[in-house]
DNA sequence: CACAGTTGATACCCGTCGGGTATGAGGGAA
DNA sequence: TTCCCTCATACCCGACGGGTATCAACTGTG
């Protein structure tokens, strides 16, 4: 039965299901329109299923084709790890790279897994909230210690402590005299970083944009340093984990506790399917530890 | 980056790791195998790593490839999963299919979610214990009443209830005239099914085939009917779930409690990734109920 | 209302590559 | 040695992915 998926097209089509042009996918793809074309009918007819809705003024998916974005998203990611993964076995030597979130210290883990396996390479990569579960998922690390909230999609997730966050304020803004200040009170400001990150914040910054229809964005800044940079700058403010926000010091901004702010998850993750003795090593060290 | 992975080849290289033997694997495949050498040989030039070590009287699995098995079989069958479910999807009608392995009676989820979703086609499989994962990961099914022991790989587990286990013998059999046999006792009789299936066994099969070296392996049954017909046939005993050995029963055979097995766990399994109202409300549902 | 500027679809050409057959090189077993 | 069985090489052909040129249809605007 050879009616294997052929990756090329699902990559072809998952650049016009983002796009929704195939004008445009074809320019991000660096290939002509009209390969474009002929490859999704391509692929429509391999699966049996009409993906796409084209008309002359554009292009939606249809029910099937919304199904199989998330579809194809697995299957290249899983395509992309196995990839990396052999690459890396072929490199023949055994090595294990560990993720984590700016604040978490995986020093004594990776330590233990050194002393244990003394010829093994450990290397550790600093992710950020967008990719710390991503970059598990298509093999650019084997764990990687995350922060909640996270989408576990197949993966093992072993929940180590929790810690209390704070906001990041302007040193010169009338909240940083307070000792400690409450949700209610930041309901004005900017948040200047994913709302998913702060569930708590949500209803207010619904709200709070209400009051401005016309307001711009607040920009989006996706490592700490970016973030305090724009905090430094009375762009708005950020929450973040305690031994986050502590890590990084500068004089023009300033940590304080909230009142009604959920701990932080510290956890590990790894993908389940993985079976290597270095990883249930690990899996077992951080759990006793 | 058009370094993507083709799916032929990497099905292929399946075939040469599983046969050891370009030759075979070829017939196996339906094509010739210059065609099969030339594409392994691709392949091993993309993935920048010797999968094979080629010798004029077989062939072996390089480290790295006897790490690209798993990761191949990963792929493919999320390939697979991805085509099945889109086909499904494009039909139009909102389907969903829960396996079942004999003995468990999904009747009641199954109830509870037409009452829901009324236009929702739900179907039941029949599934066995070897497959019983296997149909999960790569589509046929969408979720599934499973026995342990399973394998979990990348599936969200919700564990439902413990079952006590019974030995299935044939009437004549002298232990047929006690009310509860030992773990002990069965020591001597041949195990008609998959070791793993029951561990607690396992000590006692291989102290007890050493009594006999040159004995046959035991014939394996799949089905249950298949198990107690050579059960009747003296062939042997089966350990089976209470629900099962008595949903099933023939005049010829007889089930009793066994000391010092563990009981069964049931549980439902289901892809972490996938995450459709349909799949969310039936672990709801079984979870709840 | 007509014309410009989108959209995706069609027609055709060319080079790559997956399929085939024929054959060769190496090494174990009789 | 001889035979046979392994995988590798050489060559041919049709299918297919890439390209360009062009078209048909619809939007929006002067």
């Amino acid at each position: 039965m050879p009616d294997d998926l052929d990756l090329r097209k699902v990559r072809y089509f998952l650049a016009v299901a983002e796009e929704l042009s195939f004008v445009r996918a074809a320019e991000r793809l660096h290939i002509a329109q009209p390969v474009l074309t002929r490859q999704i009918k391509a692929l429509e007819r391999e699966l049996g299923a009409a993906l796409f809705a084209r008309s002359t003024r554009g292009t939606a998916l249809t029910p099937a084709g919304a199904r199989f974005v998330d579809e194809a998203r697995t299957v290249l990611r899983s395509a992309t790890a196995a990839q990396r993964r052999v690459r890396q076995a072929a490199r023949g030597d055994a090595r294990l790279t560990i993720g984590f979130m700016p604040g978490i210290l995986p020093t004594a883990t990776v330590r233990a897994l050194r002393e244990r396996f003394p010829q093994l390479t450990v290397e550790v990569v600093r992710t950020s909230w967008d990719d710390q579960v991503e970059m598990v998922l298509d093999g650019r690390i084997d764990a990687s210690f995350v922060r909640f909230p996270i989408d576990p999609r197949g993966l093992t997730v072993i929940p180590l402590y929790t810690e209390p966050r704070v906001v990041v304020l302007p040193a010169g803004h009338p909240l940083a005299a307070r000792p400690t200040v409450t949700l209610a009170e930041l309901a004005a400001l900017e948040l200047l970083q994913d709302p998913q990150a702060v569930p708590e914040w949500r209803g207010r910054v619904v709200s709070g944009s209400a009051v401005r229809p016309g307001a711009p964005p607040p920009p989006r800044a996706r490592t700490v340093e970016e973030k305090l940079e724009l905090v430094a700058g009375e762009r708005g403010v950020v929450v973040l984990p305690e031994s986050t926000a502590h890590f990084y010091h500068r004089p023009d901004v300033v940590c304080r506790p909230v009142e009604g702010l959920e701990p932080n998850q510290v956890a590990l993750v790894y993908e389940a399917n993985r079976q290597t003795v270095e990883l249930r090593a690990m899996a077992e060290i951080v759990r006793a530890g």
